[in-house]
DNA sequence: GTCTATAGTGGGATAGAC
DNA sequence: GTCTATCCCACTATAGAC
């Protein structure tokens, strides 16, 4: 996190690091994100990248921001593409068919911002409750809410971490827990 | 894994070194079990572990085991305590409560038997089945038994790793979820 | 800003003597 | 079976020259 002098010209800059750490950890996941892979992704050497980031922590917290922020226009976008005064059941399914094909997606960077403490005073102001918005207005009261997001964060991990049988069908499972928590 | 001669007296049992590792990772978590510090916790030296056991990978299959062991055993008694005949919603309760309050006593065995991939092919045959059994049983339906199991599983790690802000009632949201699911 | 060189840490695992 | 002595690996991070 240092500043360059007015004219200079870093070889890399901080938001090619961000971008190429996100690419790497998208791709191979927690082990594949080492300060020697992500300097060799840049061209560069590792010690280099402590002139611009002040060490893995910090890029991690940023890689979380950029999952927040992925999840949460992913969820916002679903439920702008529903029509106003659809039923409850409508606007839901929107937005588990959203966060379920955002985590399938990119399944590290779901399981880095969602498992695990999350260390909320390095985030954006904001940036947590803007994400889960979208679930929060229309799931029906905060305890709803909570169980709504439990069921699909359930049924997410669970896919993810392959914990279903090959055979069952988790359409009808997410189409099921929808209707029940309508 | 080696069998020891007749008569002989080996200074630590393979049971002991399984005890150890679950009591060193009940306490401490992933970080806290190495080859190093569960010698020192037997009184031996990490080499000599090898041989008992393959490595350390041999290691976490049996706390995996130790876990849905333990696990099925809490929802198979929450199940008997329940009179016959009793209403879906009464078992469906019954479950839950053991179910969180077996994974708030182990945390991190919980996180280890539940999260990531599970090595099914080593462990005892139909353990996995018998542990859910008493929830498949009661659910009505695989579909919906999948939904009841991601809900569970979702407010449980989530709690876990304070996702939930601290003042959530989240014996509230339980019940909602399990209302919404009977 | 980037480099080379290196410190420092921690881990899993093996060889061979007793 | 247990020990000591090592090897190997991988990683984060710093110092100082260019």
């Amino acid at each position: 996190m240092t500043t360059s002098a007015p004219g200079a010209s870093p070889s890399v800059r901080f938001t090619q690091i961000v971008e190429q750490a996100r690419l790497l950890y998208e791709e191979q996941g927690p082990e594949g994100l080492t300060m020697r892979s992500l300097a060799a992704r840049l061209g560069i050497r590792a010690p280099s990248l402590y002139n611009h980031v002040r060490g893995k922590d910090e890029l991690e917290v940023l890689l979380i921001v950029e999952a927040l922020r992925g999840m949460g226009e992913s969820l916002h976008a679903a439920l702008t593409s529903v029509p106003a005064r659809s039923p409850r059941r409508t606007a839901l399914t929107a937005l588990a068919a959203a966060y379920r094909s955002w985590a399938l997606a990119h399944p590290h960077l779901y399981r880095l911002a969602t498992g695990g403490e999350l260390a909320r005073e390095q985030l954006p102001e904001g940036l947590e409750a803007w994400t889960a918005a979208p679930l929060v207005g229309v799931a029906g009261g905060e305890h709803r809410a909570r169980a709504a997001w439990a069921f699909a964060h359930g049924m997410t991990i669970l896919e993810l971490d392959g914990r279903f049988p090959p055979s069952a069908d988790l359409d009808a499972a997410w189409a099921e827990g929808v209707a029940a928590l309508t």
